[in-house]
DNA sequence: CTGAAAGCGCTTACAG
DNA sequence: CTGAAAGCGCTTACAG
């Protein structure tokens, strides 16, 4: 690597000029500014960050902590944040955790032996490690975030709330009255609650037996639970599906059931991954702004991590999701007056 | 950030001995060793790797170059290998390129300027600035790597040949004679050649009409391939996806296509992501050995890395797939003979 | 406007 | 066995 030492040479100058040139150019002479630009690109020059790093306190680098990344909603999210870092000239050091906390600790101190400039955090079990952060004054944000938010902590979220009432509203809408959710408890019990209040509000309602937990992300879990569902409660017609994965498994328990979706079941879920447009039906949905948390939550990361300081009233900001209606909903048979009786045919449409 | 200084000065020595203590304790007194140590703990001391990195020339950072991770192939192979090198003491720069030129040319040269210590490389675009790599010796192995590998690289891959012959002999072994492929070209054309050429091995063939374009990575594309090739090949009983999310778009238009796989449509692919086995009816799918991939290419790269030397014969790795067979393929009915005449039940079966 | 000095926190020979 | 010296490649006051 060729150094600042060997540009200064080759410039006649010392290597102070050319930091100089390099972060204050209006201090030095327009000359030998245009002699040392020369130098630097002749030689192909580019400062060693780690060595500026050490100098300046900042490596332009920074940790994102969660669960993993073997999760649709995660990577696209990952994906996201660091291309918006590398827009900013940073770099993302990934790290995956299991929930394993662990290997939480472990990399909580390694990542502060690299003087990362901050860390994202969307990993829920790093709540017990939060002292180590606070003291050793690494700035964080939580990205993503849907637990309790820790004093004075700065959080980038969605608005789950408004989401689940998103979701219920949706299916009432569309003339249902018999309606269950599907989810990944205790997890999105936010979303659940939601989901819950809004149907009580409209004047209906969500009993427990009509609340199915999935046990965990996957799409095989939610299959499950979801044929249990339909077994006890055939009488359901819409389904809240706490998190898109849980409702593409749906959508194979309702196949498995012997109903089609939307004729004779309708499927709303919460995220909008890629997946949720390449099903069949492909999802109503409430899509959450990933690329928006990506952009706040690197944005506020930046502004402390830079010595910036965010204002109270920006701590904790909260994005609002948007029902996206695709073909895994559809107004109810019966109450619906104008609507052709789909049946086949509907589902050859929405398949192709 | 506790300094070495400030460990040194408690223990009553200078901070040479105590870098002695920690890089080799055998040249240091056992008593002062041990007052070190006391120090340490009480300190919380841990060595700020910036600087180590910037006096030794190691960061204990590896990139990894690919074009996405919102797949769920790149993704668990990006989250092996992150834990693999976790394990190691290393960490893991992000780097999704999105194939895209521009971007992989500017990481390159930010990699290069933090110094890291080696590159794991899926992204085949990378090829174009390769010389990059080479000139500035930064240690690189090309990881899951389809393409041509570079004069002189070191590369772990799998034994995409066999992965297609073990694809394309299951479904022959299944009694399958009208075989068709669908697939990611002309990505995966290794894979393609491969399936012919164990179908003509057989006996059998895989003439051009029977090979089917996705046009791309997406399921949504397969599904319409899949839509297209069934419409004009009803014969078909057999089908090779060229890697999974092929097979779950396949299933799909299978669906859509009013076939129901596997009685009276066989599905095999190559990959085994997770979401293969949580399909319905799971895939029979041709595994790629991920966790190994993940370790072999660490092990190698970590191994030029630190300046050992690669033998020759063990400059490309091959990894040998495996077929799991699940329930996306069966035996043939008309062959099939000992086989009980399974219809709706089997499916039922497959989804329970 | 430019250079000499000091320092970021570590490591690696080299004396003693 | 331990410490004084020099250096990794940069930056930031501070003189001149």
């Amino acid at each position: 690597m060729v150094t600042m030492r060997e540009v200064a040479a080759r410039a006649g100058v010392t290597k102070q000029t050319v930091s100089n040139a390099l972060n204050r150019p209006h201090l030095v002479d327009p000359r030998t500014l245009e002699r040392i630009d020369k130098a630097i690109d002749e030689l192909g020059f580019t400062p060693n960050l780690l060595a500026r790093g050490l100098a300046t306190g900042r490596t332009m680098m920074v940790g994102f902590m969660l669960p993993t990344i073997s999760n649709a909603f995660y990577a696209e999210l990952v994906e996201s944040v660091a291309r918006q870092l590398e827009d900013q000239g940073y770099n993302l050091v990934l790290c995956t955790t299991g929930e394993d906390s662990d290997r939480i600790q472990k990399q909580l101190t390694i990542l502060r032996r690299r003087s990362i400039d901050g860390l994202l955090i969307a990993e829920h079990q790093v709540a017990e490690h939060l002292d180590v952060l606070e003291r050793v004054r690494v700035p964080h944000v939580f990205c993503s975030w849907e637990g309790e938010i820790p004093e004075g902590g700065i959080a980038v979220t969605f608005d789950f709330e408004a989401a689940g009432r998103l979701a219920a509203r949706h299916l009432h809408d569309l003339g249902h009255r018999s309606i269950a959710m599907l989810g990944q408890l205790p997890e999105h019990r936010r979303r659940l609650d939601a989901v819950r209040a809004e149907l009580v509000d409209l004047g209906g309602e969500l009993p427990d037996d009509l609340v199915q937990a999935t046990g965990g992300p996957s799409a095989a879990l939610a299959y499950e639970a979801g044929v249990r569902l339909l077994q006890e409660h055939p009488e359901v017609t819409g389904i809240v599906a706490s998190h898109d994965i849980a409702a593409l498994g749906m959508l194979e328990a309702a196949r498995a059931s012997g109903r089609s979706v939307p004729d004779d079941l309708s499927i709303v879920s919460i995220d909008d991954i890629q997946a949720a447009h390449q099903s069949h039906p492909p999802l109503s949905t409430v899509a959450l702004p990933t690329q928006a948390m990506a952009r706040e939550a690197v944005d506020r990361l930046l502004t402390v991590a830079t010595g910036g300081t965010v204002p109270p009233e920006q701590a904790i900001t909260t994005l609002e999701p948007m029902l996206v209606q695709r073909l895994s909903t559809r107004a109810l048979d019966t109450k619906a007056v104008d609507t052709k009786p789909v049946t086949r045919r509907s589902r050859r449409r929405s398949a192709g």
